[in-house]
DNA sequence: TGTACACTTCGATGACTGTCTATATACGAT
DNA sequence: ATCGTATATAGACAGTCATCGAAGTGTACA
């Protein structure tokens, strides 16, 4: 559904944000992934999974912590797995999601004014 | 107006968001500044400033590239400076904008899941 | 003092999205 | 096959926010 962006997929060798202008569309672009560490429900769930085991949790262990819906709990895995920032697997009738460390170091490195390369 | 958050102002030596579960008002606070990343006007502005000799900017010099009203413009600075973000200084009637570094260097690292200490 | 300019604040509006309930699908066990 | 459980999808609704035009504030300069 929604569209993987490039930055996580091929992330830059230097920090885009603060080093040229960028275009609208590439603002755009940028923007579109930090909306999904702009909510808290995603934060929160993304701090539950890189913290068990393996940095991969069961949606079933996610919804209680949470404290919201499942219907809301699955929404959100779905956005964060279709950004490339969440993988999911599937064993049997339960459904494991874990972090996709390299699309957060593509995001630090987007935030870093420092040389990275 | 808009309150500061602690993540900008009191930087934590690890990456908090990718180590431990967080609190509801944790990752309140923490989707609270990524909220500030996640308009593609905002982030233009960000990119403008920081490309600038000495990383600041006029905001007279900020309203024709980004294509959007003088007030909105405005706006968005405004939230910047709140947050931390950004420096404002006055000079004459102009109004001189300039990145804060640290706070970005703080973003940075809470996305980090490798140690940072 | 008066005019011009740079910026800020105000109030309104339209679009987006997080959340819910209800329903559908998929898988395992009996 | 049937039932129970885990997850996904659909549709609706409410709150939030980016944006605009208009008006207000403040500074420089003649």
């Amino acid at each position: 559904m929604t569209p993987v962006t490039s930055l996580i997929d091929t992330p830059p060798c230097c920090a885009p944000v603060l080093v040229e202008p960028l275009s609208e569309a590439a603002a755009e672009e940028v923007a579109e992934i930090f909306k999904l560490l702009a909510d808290p429900t995603r934060v929160q769930l993304l701090s539950i999974i890189a913290a068990s085991p393996g940095a991969e949790a069961c949606a079933c262990d996610l919804v209680e912590p949470v404290g919201k819906t499942q219907p809301t709990i699955s929404h959100h895995l779905n956005q964060m797995v279709d950004a490339g920032l969440l993988a999911r697997e599937k064993k049997g009738r339960f459904a494991w999601f874990s972090i996709r460390p390299s699309a957060f170091v593509a995001l630090a490195s987007a935030l870093s004014p420092a040389a990275c390369c």
